[in-house]
RNA sequence: CGCGGGAUGGAGCAGUCUGGUAGCUCGUCGGGCUCAUAACCCGAAGGUCGGAGGUUCAAAUCCUCCUCCCGCAA
């Protein structure tokens, strides 16, 4: 069997899951349809914006569906008319009713973006940098229907640099998500896959990310806001305040130094640095309010940081 | 029409409310001091004040529209 003789619908939403839809389509997979999120207000001015997915298939001349909720008897309804024999899907948004499950005879296949079983939920990515891992990776699943307990298909790994941003995974990880989900299809055509059931007792959560995760707490460890700076770069940014305004922080790497928690012990070309509960944390990049993020040192040309200064 | 901040020599900012020859810190270049220096002293170059109109004797500054950047909220 080839990859055209399976009639394929894809289910993703973000930029990360262009990558896979791409390689589907390169592979020359049977793509009946793209299901994704409605079109929603997004930025400043509200516009209604369509997401990264849709756009890519409309580009490739795919039909795009886009249910307010797929848990619908008509939006199943819809699926069902597509008879689909497999259902991929990346960062889709919307939990599959069991409905939609039963649906593909090859069933729902997921990429996650962790290694399976660590790492389930929303945000996979940021959470295992915050935790300081040194390896991750990309998991395709068979979905049932828990949250991202399916049996494992194929696994990718890769280590995470010691200061590598969650910026930076993300887009490693949608290139080895990518390929993950090719070498998947493979076995699927040629008779190959086997599917292992994950083990619960090793599971863990990653919830979806909240703005509020990234205010610093300047009595941990200078490794772990270092850590919570990394995993929650570019988005949605680690933050502190100075004088009753919120500042971004970024470009960090802990260093041997100590004081008063929260206060800046020195300021000057190579950054600013803030001790810590343990060690003290050398900042590369600030931003405050309505400008853009800058290097220390175009910040202090404009910015009084003396030494003794309390951040947060 | 979601709320709000911003665009001023290479960089970061002040000046805008109360129109009247563009300023600060840093950088750059030249010179000096010094064993030496990212330190210090002296000097110089460099700006259509985001863009287009308008008001005025006169606009960075007041009015209108536009472009771009960003924070919040989603």
């Amino acid at each position: 069997m080839t990859p055209d003789q399976i009639r394929t619908v894809f289910m993703g939403t973000p930029d990360f899951a262009t990558a896979t839809l791409q390689g589907l389509i390169e592979k020359g997979c049977e793509i009946v349809g793209v299901y994704t999120q409605p079109d929603r207000p997004k930025g400043r001015g509200k516009k209604l914006t369509p997401p990264p997915v849709k756009e890519l298939a409309l580009g490739a001349g795919i039909p795009v569906f886009q249910p307010q909720k797929l848990r619908d008897p008509a939006a199943v309804e819809e699926l069902k008319a597509l008879a689909p024999d497999l259902i991929v899907v990346v960062a889709y948004g919307q939990i599959l009713p069991q409905a939609v499950l039963d649906i593909p005879k090859y069933g729902c296949i997921n990429v996650h973006a962790s290694l399976l079983p660590k790492y389930r939920g929303a945000a996979p990515i940021n959470k295992c940098i915050v935790d300081g891992e040194t390896e991750t990776g990309v998991t395709t699943m068979l979905m049932d229907i828990g949250l991202d307990t399916g049996d494992m298909l194929v696994k990718k790994s890769l280590a995470i640099g010691p200061d590598e941003t969650a910026g930076e995974l993300h887009d490693r990880l949608m290139v080895i998500g990518r390929e993950a989900m090719d070498e998947t299809i493979d076995r699927i055509c040629d008779g190959t896959l086997v599917a292992e059931p994950q083990d619960d007792s090793l599971s863990n959560y990653a919830p979806l990310m909240k703005k509020e995760d990234g205010r610093i707490d300047w009595t941990r460890a200078a490794s772990e806001v270092h850590n919570q700076v990394r995993g929650l770069a570019p988005w949605p940014s680690a933050f502190t305040s100075l004088g009753g305004e919120t500042l971004k922080i970024a470009g960090t790497r802990p260093v041997e130094e100590s004081g008063e928690a929260g206060t800046v012990l020195a300021a000057d070309a190579k950054g600013v640095l803030v001790a810590c509960g343990d060690g003290a944390l050398l900042i590369g990049l600030l931003q405050l309010p309505g400008k853009r993020m800058m290097p220390a040192a175009d910040f202090l040309r404009g910015n009084d940081l003396p030494s003794g200064t309390a951040l947060g």
